[in-house]
DNA sequence: AGATTTAATTCAATTAAGTTGAATATTCAA
DNA sequence: TTGAATATTCAACTTAATTGAATTAAATCT
């Protein structure tokens, strides 16, 4: 993940095309819900004959549920297929600096357990052990016998590699800098590890269980420590080259702005942040650094706590037009941890630039809605991911 | 391409798999220049009896051609296997409203053929014939038994759609609004046809025939009317949810800034792009309207054209920042209708933001670096997609 | 109500394109 | 000169698709 692999491009055979076939129908069957075989066929551009075999392999494999026949018309009634919920389980962890927050999620990607672990050390011999531990407990939680676990994905502070823009506020592990995460993880937890950055995890839970569904192309900004960005393009994750795409905290929106703890100047972070709003509303002697104190402040409608909000909307708002011009998402969606009423107070102060190629005549979404949030998003996410690449084939898209 | 069309995602078959192995082994020895079935097939993960079938069916179409044995330690030397530059062509075309602008490529992506021709309207009616018939000369120009035509790629200026980015000095092409120019230009041209803008059609040349070959991340700045930008991340187009991603002259970098044709304040393409140099000489009683107006200014070190470089290298450094911050690419390449000594001038005047993910310890390239330019950039790209989508299947990739 | 049409699904046979293992050719190294 | 290493081919086999005919059940027509 932190190295850049020069991506290998492999050809295909009897094996993999069966193990994409199957993706692709797992996939059609996540987003429209419920589908009979000869509508796969269809959807798919595979024979009947063909879908009839795979069905049968993943019913076998209790990752679907044959339902009721349902009529439509003339002819005989397709049986409905549904994903199994039950069918498989994913664990997502994330690392923090003092902190592990583990989840467990199910074949939809709803939650099923959720965990806080106190850590005194960021160390990887502190830290494998006590991720071994939350999953076993998370595992243990849900029976004795339960379905296949897909994998663990961990969410882990970036940038990865050794880059110019570290300490930048960032919470940063110790210990981790020449290691491989994913090798480490994978030989403690002895299942598929993904390891990923916060935003792009939370991006995907908001695709598999939040507020982009139906989205192919869209923005997630993640307001965690910093401020981050996933970006869903064409349904495919955009990582960049080292795995460092959507550094949102540090493009610049004002010339010569304010000082940013990476050196530069006018960094979007030092308006738009949870950091930000902390040292705002510490300069007016109040306290914000839960989630909770900023509730607390929005609710009795705080004074200080609207003038940041105004303050920071120009900033977002600049920022959110640069992501529409560069990425041209269906809409770009603001969570992470931040109260939700919060992001909804935010979205509506913003002004929009008002000329971008999201600007459109037949726009049916918002250009910016609220996602999913909460402290336990990127975990939840990291969980989402690893049933998200049980979906989502590495491959052949046809406009 | 303009319309959004929700992709499809569809089963493999045999049929799709040798296609998808063919593009494979195309795309390995276009990046290898030259390899023996062997190393293909280990480099593909088939085995090499497979191998030896596909590459007997390509050397069957005399796309790809056998070499010498080379001998490399003990065994049986390989026989190499090269592409071949004459298997294959494909045409290229930029329609602009007064020009059209015409290509013909080998299969490696060579130039073979160009051509201008001047338009008196840019209505359908009169472009269609005139395409035609450039490409007909074109093709005629490289004798009688040619090789077979790949397709033909066609730039038009962006964006698609109706967004709320017009009249943004963009050369707009009038009678074009709710047509289908794919649909359009395949019925009269009789070839596969693929309809791109002019900044990404400028990246795939970069990465054909130009300074990215070697890249699978890249950000490509592209100085055309306007200002543009092609980005190719892992390997993958960026093209947004309406094929409007990379709208680079319309970012905002100075709050508040020029007043653009857009509507907005501060758009870059007010300080950097062609434009922007040619309004400000006008101003200064200097003409700039061509690009050999810029080469003689440069040439006799104008010092009202180098004002305009220092001027215009800020906002340029603050937008590159940006985009090493979004996109995480290998490198950002600078290209197009701008003469290559006035781009090399910009380069060497930037002042690069000092912190970005890109600020790394092990770059061996520079950050920014110079790509093709000229005239016939978009055109030459065009042409380079359609070879490019020959190699590049949309498939299987494996860190 | 019974016949006909339509659609989903399965059955049986076929086919495309891969894999596997043995055989052959050519070179390097001892 | 002989044996090991590597590339390539030959022949047999396997996987997972396709094709066309048969079966089932609902909707519509007469």
């Amino acid at each position: 993940m932190h190295r850049k692999a020069p991506l290998k491009i492999i050809g295909s055979n009897a094996e993999r095309t069966r193990l994409h076939n199957r993706k692709v129908v797992l996939g059609h069957l996540r987003s429209h819900g419920k589908l009979g075989r000869a509508e796969l066929a269809r959807l798919t551009g595979l024979s009947t004959q063909a879908m009839s075999n795979i069905i049968a392999e993943l019913e076998g494999e209790a990752l679907i549920l044959a339902g009721e026949r349902q009529t439509k018309g003339r002819g005989l009634p397709a049986v409905q297929y549904t994903l199994n919920p039950a069918g498989a389980v994913a664990l997502g962890v994330e690392v923090r600096p003092n902190a592990i927050l583990c989840a467990l999620v199910n074949f939809l990607g709803d939650t099923l357990y959720t965990k806080r672990i106190h850590i005194k050390s960021s160390e990887p011999a502190v830290v494998l052990p006590a991720v071994k531990a939350a999953c076993d407990e998370a595992l243990s939680s849900i029976g004795k016998n339960a379905p296949p676990v897909l994998g663990a994905g961990i969410v882990m502070p970036g940038p990865f590699g050794r880059v110019g823009l570290t300490g930048a506020g960032k919470a940063e592990l110790v210990g981790w800098d020449d290691k491989d995460p994913q090798a480490l993880f994978e030989d403690v937890l002895q299942v598929p590890v993904r390891v990923e950055n916060d935003a792009t995890a939370a991006a995907i839970a908001e695709q598999t269980t939040g507020s982009a569904t139906e989205l192919q192309s869209f923005c997630f900004v993640y307001f965690g420590t910093g401020l981050g960005l996933g970006v869903i393009s064409n349904g495919e994750i955009l990582r960049g080259a080292f795995g460092n795409a959507g550094e949102l905290g540090h493009v610049v929106v004002e010339r010569g702005g304010r000082l940013c703890s990476c050196g530069n100047r006018g960094c979007l972070e030092t308006y738009t942040s949870r950091m930000a709003a902390s040292e705002f509303l510490q300069k007016r002697g109040k306290s914000a650094e839960s989630q909770k104190d900023l509730s607390d402040l929005l609710a009795a409608n705080d004074p200080d706590l609207e003038e940041w909000i105004s303050e920071a909307a120009d900033p977002l708002a600049q920022a959110i037009g640069t992501l529409e011009n560069l990425f041209d998402p269906e809409a770009v969606i603001l969570g992470g941890a931040m109260p939700p009423e919060l992001l909804e107070r935010l979205i509506d102060k913003l002004d929009l630039i008002d000329a971008t190629v999201s600007v459109r005549a037949d726009r049916t979404l918002p250009r910016v809605v609220r996602g999913a949030s909460g402290w336990m998003t990127a975990a939840l996410g990291a969980a989402a991911l690893i049933i998200h690449d049980t979906y989502i084939p590495s491959i052949s898209k046809v406009a």
